[in-house]
RNA sequence: UGCCCGAUGGUGUAAUUGGCAACACGUCUGACUCUGGAUCAGAAGAGUUUAGGUUCGAGACCUAAUCGGGCAACCA
């Protein structure tokens, strides 16, 4: 767990966002004896996004900062969509990105019994009734946001007859459809959610853990305050859609609490991200459609896609920490996700050498047959990363894109009588190239001076570029996968009009299959990251099987040169 | 044409509760560099949606308008 800044800062008054302020206006008052205990509630009916994890991040982020505690707690209050598999999945991103809830999970299946009776209160106190009409005339009879519903004709029930009728819905007696439990709210209330609302429907469905014990199940608005109630909850952290449940969440609590302690639901804004979708809905789409290779896709806003991609837990709290919270609509910019890993990897990877599109370079003075070691540093942000060897000789590889015929102004790289320096060797100079029928290059010749090696002092010309390298007879070969933003648009769902597959990018995946590596790259195990020298950060892909490494391009280095050379 | 919420540089978030707008990303300079990365130094960019009002003083408070978002699952 992270420290808290608080502490490590005394005196640095950071700016608090509205629900610290909140909290701390609580915890001032003594509130719910200045307790503060946060949950994460998702229903396991689908994989977290990198919105769950600005959820994540502010729940279990507010329960760190003021000593607090945060609980799991799946709402699995629907039998017909949810299923273990996504609870494990769940469970896994969330220790991943690095936090751990509060004891054991919770699940709102747990408290089918509470509520259960809490219903039945609710019906003896005359709040609640069981209507027999179908879900058509019932929504007919709500009205629409600008005009009033009219009341059931079942709402007068006796307490009797409904207490009857509601045991027996549970002791499924009834069909799926045929009465549901509804609290009396205010059917002309301006608020749609108050109009008498829906608090147990009949569904004769296998539930993921309490299997067939249950036919009717409660709905979320009735589950969910009072599920925090039963777990102590402080501070209900969701999104902006439920402000007009609030209401609703404060009247069933109303009718139930006998205590002083009340938690309270506290809304802000969803994350949205630029060049991206975020809706479970359109993201299966994805996946069903083979847009993408499943849920955990490098190119997919999935936590479980952005850790194969290569992201660090560490890169997307930073990330939440940066976007902060408020309650009005935002798009962040992709950028800044991009600019979290960066930071962090640049801190933590070692840099190795990689060519991904090679081209041969022979230094013919080089003798032939000859190689030898040079020294290269791990990682010169971390000076505890220390050297490693790396074979060198006549014969190597260098990027394509690092030789030009006839280059332009401010190229910095090789070029016919140009010289560079070689990285952690020498500095060449091109003398001549060879080119097939296409004029496309296929060797590059080079001379080179023994005096320049890297380390050695004795002689350094100043060159204006630096080139990475491999070694020919000794590189590995290796499959890297360039991954880039799966949207062209920056708001690929915004459009009334057009689809967002329509924005789709098509060189979001581009496969290099004859990439050359250092030879210590070999052992390279699944998850591991690296800086490819020069070119971007890189992780092991899961797909890697011995021998045949693939590796998957996290993110780019920041580019000066494309900018550049674009204007 | 109802109710609820929101509106601050290109983007996001601040402004210690009324005292002439700060931070981050991005952008642009320059320095340094055996990664055109990183790092370092600096710059440009908003007068806070609009109109009234309260006040010595408003981004903060009040009223209205405009614009944006949400609400009519037996989903969460």
């Amino acid at each position: 767990m992270t420290q808290n800044i608080e502490e490590s800062l005394p005196e640095e008054k950071r700016s608090l966002n509205f629900i610290e302020s909140i909290i701390e206006e609580d915890l001032q008052t003594n509130k719910n004896d200045s307790r503060v205990h946060t949950r994460f509630p998702p229903e396991p009916n689908g994989y977290l996004h990198i919105g769950h994890a600005k959820s994540i991040c502010l729940n279990f982020g507010m329960a760190e900062k003021y000593q607090g505690k945060c609980n799991l707690r799946f709402d699995d209050t629907n039998p017909e969509k949810e299923e273990t598999e996504y609870v494990d999945s769940i469970m896994e991103d969330v220790q991943w990105l690095g936090f751990q809830w509060d004891k054991e999970p919770y699940y709102a299946s747990d408290y089918f019994d509470q509520l259960y009776e809490w219903a039945c209160l609710l019906i003896k106190k005359g709040l609640a009734y069981v209507d027999d009409q179908s879900q058509e005339i019932i929504s007919q009879q709500r009205g629409t946001p600008t005009r009033p519903g009219i009341e059931s004709p079942f709402r007068s029930r006796s307490i009797d007859e409904n207490l009857d009728l509601f045991e027996r819905m549970k002791n499924g007696e009834f069909p799926n459809g045929s009465h549901v439990l509804r609290a009396k709210g205010d059917i002309t209330s301006p608020n749609m959610h108050m109009r008498d609302p829906v608090m147990y429907r009949i569904l004769h469905a296998e539930h993921h853990r309490t299997g067939d014990t249950w036919k009717i199940y409660p709905m979320y608005d009735y589950a969910h305050g009072q599920s925090d109630y039963l777990e102590g909850i402080t501070h209900s952290l969701c999104t902006l859609e439920f402000e007009v449940h609030r209401p609703l969440y404060d009247w069933f609590l109303d009718q139930i609490i006998e205590t002083s302690y009340r938690p309270r639901q506290i809304e802000f804004a969803r994350l949205n991200l630029s060049y991206t979708v975020m809706s479970k809905r359109k993201l299966l789409e994805l996946v069903k459609n083979n847009i993408v290779n499943g849920w955990d896709d490098p190119r997919m806003p999935t936590i479980a896609g952005l850790r194969r991609r290569g992201y660090t837990p560490a890169s997307i709290r930073a990330f939440a920490d940066r976007i902060g919270v408020a309650k009005r609509d935002n798009v962040i910019d992709v950028g800044l996700l991009e600019f979290s890993v960066r930071e962090d990897l640049n801190k933590i990877t070692n840099r190795v050498m990689a060519v991904l599109e090679p081209v041969k370079l022979i230094i013919t003075n080089y003798p032939v047959g000859k190689t030898e070691m040079v020294e290269l540093e791990n990682n010169p942000e971390d000076p505890q990363s220390g050297t490693r060897m790396v074979p060198f000789g006549r014969e190597i590889f260098i990027e394509r894109d690092d030789f030009m015929v006839d280059p332009p102004n401010k190229y910095f790289r090789l070029a016919p009588g140009k010289e560079v320096r070689l990285k952690g060797a020498y500095v060449i100079k091109c003398e001549n190239f060879d080119v097939d029928e296409n004029g496309v290059v296929q060797t590059i010749y080079c001379s080179y001076d023994e005096e320049t090696k890297s380390g050695t002092g004795t002689k350094q010309p100043k060159v204006k570029g630096t080139l990475h390298w491999v070694e020919a007879s000794q590189a590995i070969e290796a499959e890297v996968r360039l991954y880039d933003r799966l949207f062209m648009d920056e708001d690929p769902a915004g459009h009334k009009e057009q689809d967002p597959l329509e924005f789709l990018n098509p060189e979001s995946l581009k496969i290099l299959k004859n990439c050359k590596l250092e030879p210590a790259l070999a052992t390279a195990q699944q998850g591991d990251k690296f800086q490819f020298q020069r070119i971007g950060y890189f992780c092991v892909d899961k797909d890697s099987v011995k021998d045949s490494l693939v590796f998957n391009r996290t993110v780019s280095l920041k580019d000066n040169w494309a900018k550049l050379s674009a204007k």
